[in-house]
Parts: structure tokens; sequence; C-alpha cells
DNA sequence: ATCCCGAGGG
DNA sequence: CCCTCTGGAT
């Protein structure tokens, strides 16, 4: 049976640069650009921050802004009327709550409009380099193929079983490389299961079979 | 459980 | 056409 660090050595050896794709210049930009991601993908995402931030470039200029003008940098995403919302919200608590500093503590994170667990995590691990395992559909998807959750089981749960299983000095790069492999090679829809390592351990059928019993 | 919500791929 | 994209708030 394979170790989860084997299947980590693997993943390594397949993406060998895994990292964030989310293009930023500071900890607010971060925070803004993982609002932005949400159902979304990140190449979508970075075809409107440049011009987002250099209109507005921190939270006092993104929270004083006409929120229309959000509105319009950012349309070409999905869900484009609360996310600006949230990004005008989220730069209004900053100046009020944390100086205009992004904040590194899960509580004050999700304090935040728009910020939930998965997006704090993402900060606190890019920004912060604090050990934590965001779980998002494709960390969702990946570790219930891989046999290292549960295929009923909640993304709470999937993050807190990945914890358990993975080494915390591994969490910040399992993180990429789960999201790496999920994006490029072990697809929600036609995954290259030709040519995947991990063939005899998938439980790609089973979660299907589960997914569709519960529609 | 539902809504938000445009763009790109198959 | 249908599915998916680094979800969160109600």
């Amino acid at each position: 049976m394979i170790t989860t660090d084997e299947i980590l050595d693997q993943l390594e050896i397949m993406f060998p640069d895994a990292h964030c794709e989310l293009i930023h210049k500071n900890p607010f930009e971060l925070l803004v650009a993982v609002v932005l991601s949400a159902q979304t993908t990140d190449n979508a995402v970075n075809k409107v921050t440049p011009a987002l931030f250099e209109s507005f470039p921190d939270p006092k200029t993104m929270a004083n802004a006409d929120i229309k003008d959000i509105e319009d940098k950012i349309k070409r995403i999905g869900l484009y009327r609360n996310k600006a919302r949230s990004i005008q919200n989220l730069s209004k608590s900053l100046l009020t709550s944390f100086d205009g500093n992004v904040p590194q503590s899960m509580k004050d994170l999700t304090s935040l409009a728009g910020v939930g667990r998965k997006t704090a995590n993402v900060v606190r691990s890019v920004c912060f380099d604090i050990p934590s395992i965001a779980v998002d559909t494709h960390v969702e998807r990946i570790s219930k193929r891989l046999g290292l959750a549960k295929v009923y089981d909640s993304v709470e749960v999937v993050e807190q079983k990945l914890k358990r299983k993975i080494k915390r000095e591994r969490w910040n790069k399992a993180h990429h490389l789960f999201i790496f492999f999920g994006r490029y090679f072990c697809t929600a829809r036609n995954p290259q299961c030709n040519n995947c390592p991990f063939q005899n351990i998938c439980k790609k059928e089973k979660l299907e079979k589960y997914k569709n019993q519960n529609k």
C-alpha cells in the first residue's frame, strides 16, 4: 500500500514547481485575488487583477471607490456583484480594525467579508508561511479519489484528515501539489487516467457513484 | 439548500 | 449544450 509520503513524492516529481499562480505583490492583493477566485479559474482572475490594482492599489482606495467601478473591473469573472461588495467591505474592515494590514489569525481573517476558511488558509500559507491545508474543489476531489478521505466527508473533515496524514512541514507544499495535480492532470472531467501513477488506489468510480446517488 | 454568475473547454 | 472553475453568505 502506498503511503501518503510516497504520494507526495510522486506528485513532487510530476509538478516540481507547484506554487500559487494568483498574481500578487503583497498580502492585500493576494487576499483580494483569492476572494475573487471563488468558483473561477485563477487564469480568469489574473486577467482582471492588474487593472483592478492599478486603480485601487490599497485598502484605502478600494474602500473609497465607487462600487460600480469595482464591478466594471471584475465583471468578466463570475459572481461579480457579491465579490465587488466583499472586497470593498473587506477593505473597510482592514482600515477600521487592522490598521490597514492583512491580519494573520484564522479568527481575524474569517471576520472579513467574503473570507471563509479556505480563503483564510490560502492567505496564511502563501503570505505568512503558516502551515495550512486549504480545501477547495480540487483538494477535495483529489483527496477523495486518492482515498485520503471518504467520499462522503465534508470539507472540514477532509482538512482534518489531510492534516493528520501529512507531515506538518509538508502541508503548504502538499496543498499546491494537489492543486496542480487536480488542475492539470486529475481534472474533474476527462482526467488522464491512462498514464496516472495512482490508478490502483483511485476511488473515482466510487466517488461518482456516491454523487449520483445524492442528486 | 440556494443563490451568485461570466468565461472557457469538451 | 452542459460542466467546471482554488466558495461564501443567507
